[in-house]
DNA sequence: TAGTGGTCTAGACCACGGA
DNA sequence: CCGTGGTCTAGACCACTAG
């Protein structure tokens, strides 16, 4: 279980960033540098920094040298910010309350969301997430029945996410989100305690596992007053 | 201006899975057939593969082989689609109106997001964007006169982000956007052509060169009945 | 066991930037 | 000019996977 040399050189220099020795704009060792501190040849140097560029800690200039990008932003921060997280960001307490569980017969629209032909089961949960007992979403998701056979409104309480991946052992791929303004309509103007025809930002995600298949198409409409989306883009 | 060997089997092989000849799942050549189909060393084929499994194109089983990715289009379209490519989508025209083009004073709010001290001069530049002649969009963008003494119009009609990346030689390094939904004030509702008070999807987005500096800050409104965002997250 | 990718060496020549 | 990163070589040994 020995560490590659380049990871030992990733880490060092990872460190020196995190406590402050490296500063944003700094210019690290030149590659023949650190070829020498470490004893290897200047590959295995250039290896290690690649992958620190890739990842967004360093970035290089030919015929200057390499040097410390800012990165408050990682590449884990990329894409959006979710629920839960940004509601920690804002200090605030989070809850949710089920307002239905039922199962359905898929319409035309989550069919194909869903890769399922009309009429095939789906569960459809409806949901409203609170930020300081303040309604910030309500949102309805659509799963296939034939996927998830043992599903119960424990999972739906807990974490969903966790299940597939740990319990059930399958990974998330990916997920398409689109994101959009509206006007409330009556149901959504109650659930989110807000005026008939209020202005509220409406969101759709389809997710999908690593084998290709969709297992959730959300519909989700947030607050406006209450929140907003933030995403980070690198490069 | 001669392209290295490690693009030009990045390309063959990026060529290849454009054609169809390589489907997702598929094992392309080992590194040692590609090294001697090209006549160069391993370290040169390694070098091309490494890229492409970085860009998501390729993925890599130790003892097994190399392997196509199914989701090589969402790494490429990770993040948010811009206006130009959306509307391509959607086969409209693009057209932009320069409304203002003027220097100012930044206040506090624009001085934080462009790392400037209150009072310093920002170009502000409004202009609508339409699709098919209708207004989708309507954008105030605030940029730094000390990054930029030669600005004019004519670079902002056509693109900034090419100007800076090839005239200017200096890479963007990432971006932080916000969305939420709001309600037109008069201003937006007259360059949108929409009722007042209609809801609208308002966005910001502050831009950073690979230095770490801010050049831009954008506040944006977009036409709830004519945009959406559409966003692609892998992992 | 044979083939694959993972790590690593000790060199080389080039293009670019700054003094 | 010299030092920087960019490209490239012709090997080597290792760990993993499959037949």
């Amino acid at each position: 279980m020995k560490t590659p040399v380049y990871q030992v050189i990733e880490n060092d220099i990872k460190d020196k960033i995190q406590k402050g020795e490296l500063k944003h704009g700094d210019m690290i060792n030149s590659e023949n540098e650190l070829k020498d501190m470490y004893f290897v040849s200047r590959m295995t140097v250039r290896q290690a920094l690649n992958n620190l560029v890739n990842e967004g800690y360093l970035y290089r200039h030919k015929g200057k040298g390499t040097f410390v990008n800012n990165i408050k932003i990682e590449k884990k921060m990329q894409g959006l910010i979710g629920f839960t997280e940004e509601m920690r960001r804002m200090n605030k307490r989070v809850r949710s309350k089920i307002i239905t569980f039922d199962t359905m017969k898929a319409d035309d629209e989550i069919a194909s969301k869903l890769f399922l032909k009309p009429g095939d089961d789906v569960y459809s949960i409806e949901r409203v997430r609170y930020g300081d007992d303040i309604p910030v979403l309500f949102e309805r998701l659509f799963i296939p029945v034939s996927l998830f056979k043992e599903m119960d409104q424990k999972i739906m309480e807990s974490s969903f996410y966790d299940y597939i991946e740990n319990h059930l052992n399958i990974k998330i791929s990916h997920c398409i989100q689109t994101l959009e303004a509206k006007s409330s309509n009556p149901r959504v103007s109650e659930m989110l305690e807000i005026q008939k025809s209020s202005p509220v930002l409406f969101m759709t995600r389809n997710t999908f596992l690593d084998r290709g298949f969709p297992f959730e198409y959300v519909k989700a409409y947030y607050r406006a007053d209450q929140y907003r989306f933030i995403q980070h883009s690198v490069r």
